[in-house]
This record gives structure tokens, sequence and C-alpha cells, in this order.
DNA sequence: AGTCGATATGTAATCATAATCATATCGACT
DNA sequence: AGTCGATATGATTATGATTACATATCGACT
């Protein structure tokens, strides 16, 4: 075996959630999430995929599979007019993120619980 | 928006769990979790890789970052002799998916208690 | 009426990941 | 000594996801 890249001290826990069809297929994650939270903030889709560093196409049809899946808008789109176009969150959207958050808080004082156990454990 | 592929009510949590070195790589996840569990019932890397459909080629090498990333050995090999070879899990390893197995429970738990409030929230 | 910039969406190119192929090594057992 | 089957590992190919490119549409404001 080569040398460690990393002690294993180094070693921490990370974890995805994600909203998912009975189908399998993912609805929102953390990058859809991150997504919506920004056209909150920003109204607009093209400066929220620019903001994160993803492709507009890629974020247009994230958010475009997500809403199939759900069967409902999160977004409010417009185009044309003034600054060319904007987008906001429905409030499903809103209470959808907020439900999210929600969990994920519960989900990460878990795993904090759980840390200094799982490293004993571990050695 | 095309008509939805399932109704709201279709929707579900899932997550992820994963050991992960500062560096953001993944040590171990649910693949490698499952390959070592698989190596512990059989004594053997091929078969455990071919019982779970992946090529043994992405078996040997997933487990071989994880060692090098966590510095320390998962696996005992033996080749040439009986049978061809075998593989088997060090004790360190063990330690390691039960602590993982427990950590996986809690979040389990965390999950299933948080999913009548998230979907009600959700409507 | 024309401009501007974001939304909308198909298609082609690129990149990352995994599978496939190919080959070597090892050692208990005949 | 030769066989057999698993481990070991490089090289190539195939697959899927993402980006890049290209182009159309829309509407408030000049």
């Amino acid at each position: 075996m080569k040398p460690p890249k990393s002690s294993k001290n180094d070693v921490f826990l990370r974890y995805k959630l994600w909203l998912s069809a009975v189908s399998g297929e993912g609805i929102i994650g953390e990058g859809t999430h991150l997504l919506l939270r920004k056209i909150e903030e920003m109204g607009s889709l093209k400066a929220s995929a620019e903001f994160l560093g993803i492709s507009y196409r890629k974020a247009w049809g994230d958010i475009k599979k997500s809403e199939e899946l759900l069967g409902y808008d999160l977004t409010v789109k417009r185009r044309g007019g003034l600054g060319g176009g904007q987008s906001d969150l429905t409030t499903k959207a809103k209470n959808l993120l907020e439900a999210y958050d929600a969990l994920h808080k519960k989900m990460d004082t878990t795993i904090e619980d759980a840390y200094a156990e799982f490293k004993e454990k571990t050695q």
C-alpha cells in the first residue's frame, strides 16, 4: 500500500439529503435547493446559475424536472420587459425549502451528536 | 408545463451518508460499505463485486482508494493457493462498518420521525 | 417599431466515471 | 512442475452528465 495521503484523524462525515420520486428519480437536492434560494434572493435564474457556477441550461433543466416530478410550479417566470425577465419562487416552493432546511438541521444535529461516538469507535 | 409524472404524494426522502477526507474526497459510502459487508460474508472481492453487479476493476479500485485515504488496510488479501485467493476484513474495517451502521440507523430514525412533519409542511 | 436581456429549448461537444479488455502474479493442491 | 482461480493493475472503450453553442421568444421601455 502506498503511504497515506492523510491521517485518519482528517476523516469526517458528510451526507446528502434529497426529495425523491417513487421511481427513484431525484426531485430536489442540495443543488436545486441552493438554486431556488438564490432565485428567491436575486429574482433571476440566470444570475443564480452564474452565482453557483453552473450553466443556465442545467439550472433551467433542473428546475423544470423538479416541477414536472412534483406536479406543481416552484417558480414564477416572466420573460421580456424590464431587464429581460425574472424568476421568483412560488409559495409552495418557499414552504418546501423551509421544510427541507428544517430537516437538514435535524440531520446535522444527529450527525454532530453521533460524531464523537463514531470517531471513538473507529479510533 | 407537461403533465406530472407522479402525484406529489409519491414524494419521499432519501439520503446518502459517507466518510470523507478533508480534501472532500469520499472515502467510504454506501457502495463500498456493501462491498465490504459482502467480502466479510463471502471472503472474496470478486464474488462480492459480482453479487453487487459492479466490475471487479471498480470494486478493487474503490477499496484501494479507501485504504489509501484512511491510511490503514480494510482488507486482508491473499492471492494464489486454494480457490485462487481470498479477501477478508480487518478488525478496523469491522469497527468502521459497525460505527457506520449505527450512525445510519440514527439518521434513519431522524428522517422517519421528521417525515410526517415534512409532508404536512409541504402538504 | 426597435432594443435589450432573461427565459426557453434543441443540439453538439466535452468531461468524468465505470465497464471492458488484457495480462501478470501468486500459491495450495494434484 | 503444472493447473486453477482470485488478486492486481494498466489501457481502452463506452456511458451518462454537464457545458457550450445556437437560436427563438417575450415584453417593458426608448
